[in-house]
RNA sequence: GUGGGCGUAGCUCAGAAGGUUAGAGCGCCAGGUUGUGGCCCUGGAGGCCGGGGGUUCAAGUCCCCUCGCUCACCCCA
């Protein structure tokens, strides 16, 4: 189990995590921030929770017979030898803080956050992924599942994605269910030898899970079962019903994908989906949720109903690359201070500039104005300011811009900060 | 967990059938231009060839082990 090999090197992050660096990190700070925009006109308030809970939460909540929990949680002993584990996925973090603090009804409710799995990385997985998502509690309104798959789907459409497609599903509930699982199993097990090995055994402990087989044995085999949309009780046909309403009046395409069954056994009634097509790795879905009207009770509260979604950070910015929208372009420094005689023009201008608002870099060590010119260029700042013996002298700079194709020329320091608003105009 | 591919400079990669001082492009630094970036030219720095063991007169190259990266399966964002 434990790994003592001498590294070969310096420390790596660990595997499956990754470092963001500039200007990458500045994509996923305006990508919270598009975010958050959004959801925040739509009266969803922030909420943090901590990484850490009681490893129950997500047992009880998401489910013992999931992967996530069975196999891929993070859980370790604490030191005085309770259970904790590193958030899986967000859901149950958040009923859980609603159960503690019970606000008011509906409780619209924003998130983004680190989500840790122990699984073998590979393109668009990793141990460490984040989320952006949106709960809400304390409503059975259908209405509510419209308008959470519509923030989701608007924002994507912010983003500038297009190539995508959202499959919907109902799950049924505690009602309806347990007699679709019947007929379900009845199925599978007259059909048990046409499936493979792995779902051959879940028919039954788990027999939704077989649906979402891809082998081709098992997809055809589940083309003919029993649809759970069939089986409905009339209150979830009804629910579902107004939901596929609302989206159609919304202009939301919705495929319903009978074989559409997440993860987690947390879900009731509406679940769904959403693919890119603009990535080629096989990890493709981009965000998916539903609706989890027993998650409150199963974690010991009262019953409360939820919906909510989870969209992957990572994955929708690997789907941007492929459709080539939501660039990281973080907005350009004003200005690069050039300092030839003893640096402090550089210190002093710079802090002076940067308290007027303006967005400053300025050389370091003194070094030449060839060298200095060109730490201006790279930085990509507008204009260089040059501060040589002679401007020092007449209590000026060379004021050089670096974009476009203005002419050097002299200012007053007083006049400084001006002239460089003036550039960004121009530029922007 | 299981399987495939790959580890050579900061990055992307060359290094035919083992052969002596390990290369290129980009990037970085300096100079060409004693106060002017981008283009160009010249020079320079920078490699336990992932690590360990083995075969051999000789290993970046062949064999074994190991670590790491990556892709895929299961499943998920």
């Amino acid at each position: 189990m434990s790994r003592q090999e001498a590294p070969a090197g310096p420390p790596r992050a660990p595997r499956g995590t990754h470092d963001v660096l500039w200007p990458e990190s500045a994509r996923w700070q305006a990508f919270v921030s598009v975010f958050s925009e959004l959801v925040e006109s739509a009266a969803y308030g922030g909420v943090q929770t901590p990484m850490i809970e009681d490893a129950a939460v997500f047992r009880r909540g998401i489910g013992e017979s999931s992967d996530v929990v069975g196999k891929e949680m993070y859980e370790f002993e604490d030191r005085d030898g309770s259970m904790l584990a590193l958030r899986p996925e967000g859901t149950a973090s958040v009923v859980r803080a609603y159960l503690q603090h019970r606000p008011t009804v509906p409780w619209k409710a924003w998130y983004v956050t680190p989500m840790f799995r122990h699984e073998r990385p590979q393109a668009g997985r990793y141990r460490q992924h984040h989320q952006v998502g949106i709960e809400v509690l304390g409503s059975v309104d259908p209405d509510v599942d419209v308008e959470v798959i519509w923030v989701a789907e608007r924002f994507f459409s912010i983003l500038g994605l297009s190539r995508y497609t959202l499959s919907i599903n109902s799950m049924g509930d505690a009602t309806c269910r347990p007699a679709y699982i019947e007929a379900l199993r009845g199925f599978l097990r007259a059909h048990a030898d046409e499936l493979c090995e792995d779902h051959r055994r879940r028919i039954d402990a788990n027999p939704m899970r077989v649906l979402d087989c891809k082998r081709p044995e098992c997809v055809s085999v589940t083309e003919e079962a029993p649809r759970i949309v069939d089986h409905l009780c009339e209150d979830c046909a009804a629910h579902f019903a107004r939901v596929r309403e609302g989206l159609e009046a919304l202009g939301i395409g919705a495929l319903l994908d009978h074989r559409l069954v997440r993860g987690f056994d947390y879900y009731t009634r509406t679940t769904f989906e959403f693919r890119s097509l603009a990535i080629e790795a096989s990890q493709n879905g981009i965000g998916g949720g539903g609706r989890y009207d027993g998650l409150a009770e199963a974690m010991g509260g009262p019953s409360t109903p939820g919906v909510g979604f989870g969209i992957g950070i990572e994955r929708v910015l690997i789907a941007c690359d492929g459709e080539d929208c939501f660039p990281a372009s973080p907005a350009p420094l004003d200005a690069y201070v050039v300092d030839l005689v003893d640096g402090n023009a550089a210190r002093d201008l710079s802090v002076a500039l940067r308290d007027a608002g303006l967005r400053v870099d300025r050389g370091f060590e003194r070094r030449s104005l060839k060298a200095q010119l060109k730490g201006a260029d790279r930085s990509g700042a507008l204009a260089a300011l040059i501060i040589g013996p002679d401007e020092a002298a007449a209590n000026s700079v060379s004021l050089r811009p670096l974009r476009g194709n203005g002419e050097q020329r002299l200012v007053p320091r007083t006049e400084i900060a001006d002239a460089l608003r003036a550039l960004r105009k121009e530029a922007s």
